[in-house]
DNA sequence: CCTCACCTTTACGTCAACGTTAAGGTTGTG
DNA sequence: CACAACCTTAACGTTGACGTAAAGGTGAGG
């Protein structure tokens, strides 16, 4: 009992949670991207907290990332492997073992990283660009009018 | 005279050396993302240097930054409106015109940096993990070889 | 002038990532 | 138990970003 408030919601309500379609889970569950907590007596698909979390990423992946389906896929098996490897490195002592078992996980991390690290560094020098641009126009800007003027502030977002 | 040596390519060549498709890069041109340099007797598309450069461009921004052609036109565009307003500011003496060309350029870098910084956010605290992650594996690779063992060392980026 | 490698436009094909419709089963509320 | 609002699978449609093939023109060398 007390089994945590594990709520369990329908397709349509998690696909307003989470700003998705129920099209779209249901398609990212047919690539093998997520499988749902459960079904109900008639087949309903239950979604449970761990399943939004794992969508919330999906679209973050490919929203602001640019991964395509198939790359987010290997990014989630990565770390499915990476815990299952955690598992088997705390159930064996054979110090041959532990020590490939590490390796392979760090060679993962590895690749990650430079794929990361390439994406993040043009998009820094794009930044950068349009950084320098605002600063040089607020420059022209305050040496125009002599004061500080209002930003537009285009909608509320920071 | 004296031109600049503008050497002018035809579109193979071209794809050769940015790494597209010669479909790919008509395609581009019939999206209005670029206007070849100009055209042969015969009608073959001829590309100068600010063409290539052009091209290498959207090719980051395809695979890098990941945004769909439809964004990256909008980019472009923007791009585009920004120089003919720095014309059009050096040409202009009237100081309400001046100050409005300047106000709607730093909105635009605004923008800008608004969704470019998301992007980069994202990608940061994934980069990070992974970098935790790795950290966290040499700690254990170490100490269980008391020995540092060869970096693999992909690239020497940074 | 011939030839071959390259170019042109036009048009249909393809793959990913869904949208949409059809035909029917499920749940909870009155 | 009726009924509306939700869900299911199956299947076909759509859009973006090209690939590919067809039918013909171009241009530099021999």
């Amino acid at each position: 009992m007390t089994d945590a408030p594990t709520r369990l919601r329908r397709i349509q309500e998690v696909a307003a949670e989470t700003g998705l379609t129920s099209r779209a889970i249901r398609y990212y569950e047919e690539l093998g991207l997520l499988e749902p907590a459960g079904r109900s007596d008639g087949a309903y698909r239950l979604f449970d907290g761990s399943d939004l979390e794992r969508l919330r990423f999906i679209k973050e992946l490919r929203d602001d990332a640019g991964f395509s389906l198939l790359q987010i896929g290997q990014l989630l098996e990565d770390e499915a492997v990476r815990e299952r490897n955690r598992e088997r490195l705390r159930t064996t002592s054979d110090p041959d073992e532990r020590r490939s078992l590490l390796i392979d996980a760090r060679d993962r991390a590895v690749r990650q990283i430079d794929t990361l690290r390439a994406k993040r560094d043009r998009l820094d020098r794009m930044l950068a660009d349009a950084e320098d641009r605002r600063r040089h126009l607020d420059g022209h800007l305050t040496e125009l009018d002599g004061v500080t003027y209002p930003h537009p502030d285009r909608q509320g977002h920071r």
